[in-house]
DNA sequence: TATATATTGATAATCATTATCATCCCCATT
DNA sequence: AATGGGGATGATAATGATTATCAATATATA
């Protein structure tokens, strides 16, 4: 029903899907590409299923984040920001966040396959990691140069 | 006092050293490598200073970050932690992160220029980037072969 | 010294997240 | 179909880190 990789994660999990999970995941897919809080999952969730309540919304992002189907990450608001996962890019999940207007771009590259070698020849073994670049985006930059010639 | 760098920082910046930011600066050079909360700060600070409020600490070690004294980052226990910028790697903060033990250690290299220089082509500044690898350390994959062979 | 300004500490407020618990829902067994 | 049990849910209280407030102090400047 959510595709071939979600369905072997939710069935290999025991994870049952309800009405309220089911309202989340689709809320997830019709956001793919954005960030979203728990606030935010919240609001959506709530146009298919009136009722479904905070701790829900937190209990199943959580969930869905522990078995791989959400990535949770959290940015410059001291908030954690959930997306679905790229079965593709599942564990090379990068980046690009402004500094001044907080758009976040995802960097889709592998660069740190060799860094991930030497820490484990150092006897690591590397389970994931993340990567945030801190920037400028071209509008704020374009923004800026009008503000202040 | 503090080392020439930090000692033009506080300058350029107008920071005036009071007593109770002394006490903290020489908490956070006590404290090479690690990585403290503020209530790690506060207990340290209160040997030196014992009237220290927390508030106090969360202020100064906002401030000394902003002005890149210190550096602020976050594992994974939801609090901010702050550790003293090496002034060579200033902008190239790497973290391994243990997933078993939760130890810290610091990667020093800087493998992401060239990725650096793709996003710089594409039109972003770069202003810094934060890199974590979550591994297993050595030690706990030690460990857990012990209990389950 | 007098006065303006910056800093501090106690404490209240905020806000994201988690815990609690009574109720509800789903499924299997009588 | 009725029953019973265990997971799931929602309302709400609790938690815990951080921030805001504000009166009291310390410091700098004139
Ligand atoms: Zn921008
Ligand atoms: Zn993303
Ligand atoms: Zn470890
Ligand atoms: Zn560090």
């Amino acid at each position: 029903m959510f595709g071939k990789n979600i369905n072997k994660k939710l069935k290999d999990n025991d994870y049952r899907l309800t009405g309220q999970r089911t309202a989340i995941l689709e809320v997830m897919m019709d956001n793919q590409g954005r960030h979203l809080s728990a606030e935010e999952v919240l609001v959506q969730a709530r146009e298919k299923q009136p009722n479904i309540g905070i701790a829900t919304v937190y209990r199943t992002l959580e969930k869905l984040a522990a078995i791989d189907i959400l990535y949770k990450s959290m940015f410059n608001d001291d908030k954690y920001r959930y997306e679905l996962n790229d079965d593709h890019n599942e564990h090379h999940h990068h980046h690009i966040v402004c500094l001044a207007c907080g758009k976040i771009a995802e960097l889709e590259d592998d660069l740190l396959c060799s860094l991930e070698g030497q820490l484990e020849t150092q006897g690591f073994e590397v389970v994931d990691h993340e990567l945030k670049f801190f920037v400028y985006c071209p509008e704020c930059r374009e923004k800026s140069k009008r503000v202040s010639p």
